[in-house]
DNA sequence: CAAATATAATAAGTATACTTATAATAATAA
DNA sequence: TTATTATTATAAGTATACTTATTATATTTG
């Protein structure tokens, strides 16, 4: 293969914003995947359940819609997560008051218990995984809501 | 509820690189998943794809360990992806030349040209992707380069 | 009000992404 | 050289994460 053939625009992979981005998600997300591994939770598992208690907390109407805007999953994938986790035990889904298109989201006593538990597990290992930025981690969370933002 | 029981160590879930860096790659992977309609791949599979262009060019022996260790896709998900890859006919995974237990994965012709075809289009959505970090994007590679050497 | 449009949820199907377990071989140590 | 350990790849099974299509209901518009 002909150097000026280059297919890259970056001398070294690791110049690549996208692929450092996969990288370290690839790599954060296996290590979620195991310090949740003994509450039997997914990392996608928690993150609903996390955003359940969330968005109860802020007094919204907890809709499966509003659950996936809220977490960035996917209408169906949220529908599909929500179900396993009714069938866990971990929350109820009721009729919606008003809107009868609609399901009102709760976590049950079991699944508050737990999602307290899971959401120390996570924060703590949040805190070690991005240690290594110190006191940058204030720029990295704005350079990551930039990017939110677009 | 009561306040003094809020569980989450945030006040805001904006301040959460986690959940930051959860949305983000949300919403980078789902418009990836985008770009790459039009050539019928994955992520995963352009991110095989490439790596094992990036590594042939390096002059490294392309085995499926190493293009787990380069892409952070698990050895498992590897495999099945490259046949998938190799189904398409864009690549080979011929028997190793020393190491019987290995195969040597190479781009087909046809792979070669898909893979450049898809390289550009990832490169040109990556930068408007990050675009909005500006003059930022080399701190931001740093800090992830951070993240990933612990 | 009736028709058109938008919204909330889900069925079915495909492709990861992971787990544990296993086979086959390579490399190393006694 | 033989036994131990490590490496490379994959089988089988589970849970996302997505797509398109559909159902049911709300909301908006003429």
């Amino acid at each position: 293969m002909k150097k000026e053939d280059n297919p890259f625009s970056v001398a070294e992979a690791e110049e690549s914003p996208g692929f450092l981005l996969w990288q370290v998600t690839s790599l954060w997300q296996r290590e979620i995947r195991k310090a949740l591994e003994k509450y039997d939770l997914t990392h996608s598992q928690f993150v609903l359940l996390a955003s359940t208690m969330w968005l109860t907390r802020q007094n919204e109407p907890v809709t499966q819609i509003l659950l996936s805007a809220h977490s960035k999953i996917d209408p169906m994938t949220t529908s599909t997560v929500l179900r396993t986790l009714q069938a866990k035990g971990l929350l109820e889904r009721r009729e919606h008051a008003t809107d009868t298109r609609a399901k009102t989201v709760a976590l049950t006593a079991n699944g508050e218990k737990i999602t307290r538990q899971a959401i120390k597990v996570v924060e703590q290992f949040d805190a070690d995984f991005f240690a290594p930025l110190g006191n940058k981690i204030s720029e990295f969370n704005k350079k990551l809501r930039l990017l939110l933002q677009q």
